[in-house]
DNA sequence: TAAGTATTTAAGCAAGTTCTAAAGTAATTG
DNA sequence: CAATTACTTTAGAACTTGCTTAAATACTTA
């Protein structure tokens, strides 16, 4: 049942319901803001912008918490394609990519 | 104890804890994007850049959910300060502010 | 003023997040 | 080749999120 009150016309409301009751673009979106919400991992991407490719094991040092937790952040990350990772020997040097929700994020 | 391979060096390491390990604005930003996160939260921020002042009853039609679920996104929302509202009888009309913030998301 | 409408608040539950410790894999080195 | 280092994966605890239902509040109207 509608609401009695002032409010929006059956038209207006049957509109927005088309618009936004299901809508893949910005649900991708709010996805990559869930991402980026945890603060470690936007963390790591403002410093991956700075220092192009870093090891588990310094992001470790970085933050304080331990490789596992860093290591499942960077999995994260990969899973979205945000991120990257090349081994050299045992150490394993994350980059960011080049994917497109990035430029969401401002420079510092 | 630091890593062995080929890493960063202790003075860049020790740069960069300075920079991230504590970074309030940082921090911040991702406090706001963990509030955007959710989907219904981000399509009622583009939806009342199109509408101006939408209310409880209306929202809950447009996405489908109980008028609690709508009021507790909106009481996020307005904890934030994205959002306040207006009384008018016994509707409450909620619109956006001008948080500074909210130019993070691009329009439609 | 009783009934109905709009909204908020509270309680409770299921699912998701994020950490740690421990175990597992892979490369390096004495 | 045993020990060490770097990293990942797994399991589990603590916490957060997001919904629902039910109760509470506020306003309107017959």
């Amino acid at each position: 049942m509608r609401c009695v009150g002032p409010t929006l016309s059956d038209k207006e409301l049957r509109d927005l319901q088309d618009q936004y009751s299901f809508n893949p673009e910005i649900e991708e979106r709010a996805e990559f803001y869930n991402l980026i919400s945890n603060p470690i991992r936007l963390k790591i991407i403002h410093l991956l912008r700075e220092k192009e490719a870093v090891c588990v094991c310094d992001l470790k040092d970085i933050f304080g918490v331990t490789a596992a937790a860093v290591s499942q952040h960077l999995a994260k990350l990969k899973a979205h394609r945000i991120a990257k990772s090349v081994k050299q020997g045992q150490t394993v040097f994350y980059s960011l990519t080049e994917h497109p929700f990035l430029s969401l994020i401002p420079l510092q």
